[in-house]
DNA sequence: CCTACCGATCGGTAGG
DNA sequence: CCTACCGATCGGTAGG
């Protein structure tokens, strides 16, 4: 029985990530447990949290894996069609928001807005990381709005961190709306109230 | 040791619920626990689990008690300012939700936007009423956007519908900002969103 | 409403 | 990466 090599052990170190995350959209970071994980992966309880130490730890890689998805997701698919700062780029996020949560991009819906949910009252690391993504995101969101504002794109008095804000709620409401009342046309919704936020036409589009 | 009366038995098994309620608010539902409970209350864990049967019982209970908080303290409330459906009353309806959200009511906060996001996509009984709950606020919402739109009072082309999703996004959105990001302002915020979404003047308000 | 108890599972460790 | 094990806690029951 020889060690596996270390580039075996990043593999299933990968692969034990994956399914967390997949299982903590739906169980919650705190419903993940290290033995189901062992069941599902056919390993023992200490081979996986071997590589942790810690449940503490599993989860905030499982945040941190999460994260990278959602960025790739969300806002490279933006700015791969909208290069510029502005209105444009955010039409484009909320699209390829909308787009995200419509493919069921994890099984249990939006895994950042869950954590949240879960964490936002839980002071620890695993809180402060969820927070810390958070706010980055909604930096990210009120920056494209300061451009569409001091380009004239959107009503006088309109404050970016406010549009930030409220596209950050359209998408949670989106997800609740496609999850708990599985609602299928949940994001041509939450598309229609991003254009009504954005002052855009109201064109018709489908998710799928 | 004689039993005690009905009378007793009923305010046992109220003093639960109320736990029940306030610790799922920050806990989770699934986090809850009878050991829990019994700790708190100075019970035996039999003594507490006694007066529901199951978890899933103490759950449910706890879900109802936390809708007739609810209900009081956001429809009634606004009822009472504005005793006729329409556009004034959809904001006394925002009013008392962000008031609802300052005063911290549950200690987790909004313990139904809590309950939705961890019981999404787990099926069950628990989520059935959660989702029956949740429904029948948002049609109590959209009779009134409804109304508000006959009267002229929003814009050509806005869908009731459309009106009572953004809203309902606006309150979650609120309840994040306030817990995860622990901003005190975040119903001030909520409050400039929803009278945007209202179409009303943007008077300051502020929250305590 | 209690004590006493059940089997299952939790996160985690020792040692290899 | 495994087996074997730890104390704690889970939901729930029997019997009074």
């Amino acid at each position: 029985m020889p060690r596996r090599s270390a580039a075996d052990a990043a593999l299933t170190r990968a692969s034990i990530i994956d399914r967390s995350v997949a299982v903590a959209s739906v169980e919650g970071l705190e419903g993940l447990t290290i033995g189901r994980l062992a069941t599902d992966l056919d390993m023992s309880k200490a081979g996986v949290i071997g590589h942790f130490g810690t449940k503490e730890e599993l989860q905030l890689a499982a945040l941190s894996a999460a994260r990278a998805v959602y960025k790739r997701e969300v806002w490279d698919r933006a700015a791969a069609v909208a290069p510029e700062p502005g209105r444009k780029r955010l039409l484009a996020i909320a699209d390829a928001w909308m787009s995200y949560l419509a493919r069921d991009v994890f099984p249990g819906g939006c895994f950042i807005t869950a954590a949240s949910c879960e964490f936002d009252d839980r002071p620890g690391r695993v809180r402060e990381a969820i927070r810390a993504q958070h706010e980055e995101w909604l930096r990210v969101l009120a920056r494209e709005a300061q451009a569409a504002i001091a380009a004239g794109d959107l009503p006088r008095g309109t404050r970016a961190d406010d549009v930030a804000f409220t596209m950050n709620a359209i998408a949670m409401g989106t997800n609740q709306a496609r999850h708990l009342a599985q609602d299928p046309d949940a994001p041509s919704r939450g598309w229609r109230a991003m254009r009504t936020l954005l002052h855009a036409p109201r064109a018709r589009r489908r998710f799928a």
